[in-house]
DNA sequence: GATTTTGCATACACAAATATACACCAAGAA
DNA sequence: TTCTTGGTGTATATTTGTGTATGCAAAATC
């Protein structure tokens, strides 16, 4: 339904998608041009500014991109049917979870890992505090949004501004929050009986190095 | 409607938040520039300067700053908001029972738990005096700090350099500190008037085992 | 075949935003 | 005093997005 994107805008794009991987952020200009071997930063800004008027891109009001759509499997042979997932970043004080502004990229998840009447979307995993569940740092993890969960649920809940993933534990009064990690510097979280779940971890996509 | 906030302004008010959850206060202009990896405090103070002039933060007249974010935030109902409560292990003889020797951990606990002007601190029960009341060995207690009790109130008091989780009774002449135990072993306390109450149980965390 | 157009990369420049180095002063502690 | 800590001013440096001009090869046009 859109606009063919070239050869080069598709390798901008996976530029963008490693980097975004890497760093938990969009290139800027300058850090796009390097990923891309190019001399100039006019070069990269041109291939972002043709995805922006493509709509495949999009700029925010501090200047960072986003990525509004990223196919992530890449071979169109296997016509998978797919659903577009948020990739959220930073968390923004006060705002929704899904909120536009936290939103980095949407990336295409096939309908068998996301079923279709769930909302969902995808995080990036920071630090080791949950290694034990074999997710680690920079890993993607998609979870199911729901507000309700129950002992022994790895959950994503919204402690101080900050996505947080943690194994819920539920008794009479109260709720915990434990890490799983070898690392033991990590330490609970206790919480009251009616804090918001934001969701459950359903699934983890392993982090993509080169 | 809010003024916007950029990546780095952001990343300043984690960087400010984590520190006051460490630290218990807020950091100052030199703190904050080591926080977010600068090498010159103007860095720091640039941002701040501009977070101040968002609303979002406050300058005291002390010249310290104040996160005045959190307020509105306490009704949004996203996210919850925890202040770090001190896990205290063996009392030392002789010190306050807050003493930093005794602290082993900062526990983060919701601020529905703990309310802000009053202090807390966190003990794990041992033995089963008081399983009756669901306190069980192992089992965290959050209690608030007071010297001032009432009958039937679940207090802590140190008693031989001990902290003791007891009912509390009083009567006209004297104290007594009852254990709740279907053991039938542990056996009141009897003590006079002026003994030193350390605080209230509010709150109780059953034992979590990995 | 010669010339022009087109697509793309490069070089350079410039302004605005950010970061740094350095310095100064005030307040407290030793 | 002297030393340290902390806030802030000034000048300079760096980063970043973007504008303009240039080079160059392939395609299009004459």
């Amino acid at each position: 339904m859109q606009n063919q994107v070239s050869n080069k805008e598709l390798a901008a794009l996976r530029a963008i998608r490693d980097f975004l991987m890497k760093n938990g952020r969009t290139p800027s200009v300058r850090e796009l041009m390097k990923e891309l071997d190019y001399k100039s930063p006019r070069s990269a800004a041109v291939i972002l500014q043709s995805l922006i008027d493509k709509n495949i891109l999009n700029k925010k009001e501090d200047g960072s991109i986003q990525l509004i759509q990223y196919e992530f499997n890449e071979d169109e042979t296997t016509s998978e049917q797919t659903v577009k997932i948020p990739l959220l970043g930073a968390i923004a004080c006060g705002l929704p979870i899904l909120a536009e502004e936290n939103i980095e990229a949407m990336i295409a998840v096939s309908t068998r890992l996301a079923k279709s009447p769930d909302k969902y979307f995808l995080l990036q995993a920071k630090g080791n505090s949950m290694n034990q569940k074999d997710i680690n740092d920079g890993d993607l993890v998609l979870v199911k949004q729901q507000n309700s969960a129950e002992t022994g649920d790895i959950i994503v809940a919204l402690i101080d501004d900050e996505a947080t993933i943690k194994e819920l534990r539920v008794n009479n009064n109260n709720v915990v929050l434990l890490p799983q990690s070898s690392d033991k510097s990590h330490t609970p979280i206790i919480l009251s009986h009616d804090f918001i779940t934001q969701g459950i971890v359903v699934s983890t996509i392993p982090k993509i190095d080169n």
